[in-house]
DNA sequence: CGGTTAATCAACCGATAGGTTGAGAGTACC
DNA sequence: GGTACTCTCAACCTATCGGTTGATTAACCG
């Protein structure tokens, strides 16, 4: 991630297992960081550095309460991501499922 | 990437801009590796090592001709992307409903 | 054959990612 | 206040990423 391209760092925030498991966890509901890390064979610190990757591409939020933090899912960015992804639908949508047409077909439509 | 997980490398393929840019060109049609080159201020090894890591990902698939390598996208990934995402749509449906025709318009926009 | 063009291979480099351990800060509870 | 619990900060280590330059493979052309 060289620039500081919002939707990359989404796309690299979910490129990571251990993160899509996370937010897994996350869509049935908030949660503090040690439940979050509890699934996982790795350290609480890297938990912690999961969720600041996760929180700085816009896909959590951290509220305190007392001594936990709670997180939650913010969709917003997977929304995004849902809209870029809609740019190539037509690709698989229209007509070729096979790949035989496919590049017959993806010639016609040039000329 | 610590896993061979496939989903993985595909999000860490489309985490770069240089990448997406080269997706969205292939959209439009098939280039040479010159071609896809061309609009980018760096090396053309460089691009090169792009493709392969998008190659790998699944996302295009390289066929030779003569002196060149002919690029063209594969839209399953995205498809697969597509997929993973949609189990989140409930999250900005049910919550932000002021969002709720955000994609819809966005598929009027594109057509 | 020799030269040119297209693209990859190979070695290297600096920066970042993902993990570790150890220490520290903030809150609750007795 | 002391102790336990939750979480983050800081330093470090190794591997990978994205880029470079230089050499190499492969095909065409005169």
């Amino acid at each position: 991630m060289t620039t500081a391209d919002p939707i990359s760092g989404v796309f690299a925030a979910l490129a990571d297992p251990t993160r899509r498991a996370i937010l897994a966890r996350l869509a049935s509901g908030e949660a503090t960081v040690n439940e979050l890390a509890e699934p996982f064979p790795i350290s609480l610190q890297a938990i912690s550095k999961h969720l600041n990757v996760l929180e700085r591409a816009g896909l959590i939020a951290r509220t305190r309460e007392a001594q936990w933090r709670r997180c939650r899912i913010e969709p917003a960015p997977l929304r995004d991501i849902a809209g870029w992804v809609e740019q190539y639908r037509r690709l698989w949508e229209e007509r070729y499922d096979t790949l035989g047409g496919y590049l017959d077909d993806l010639q016609k439509e040039q000329s």
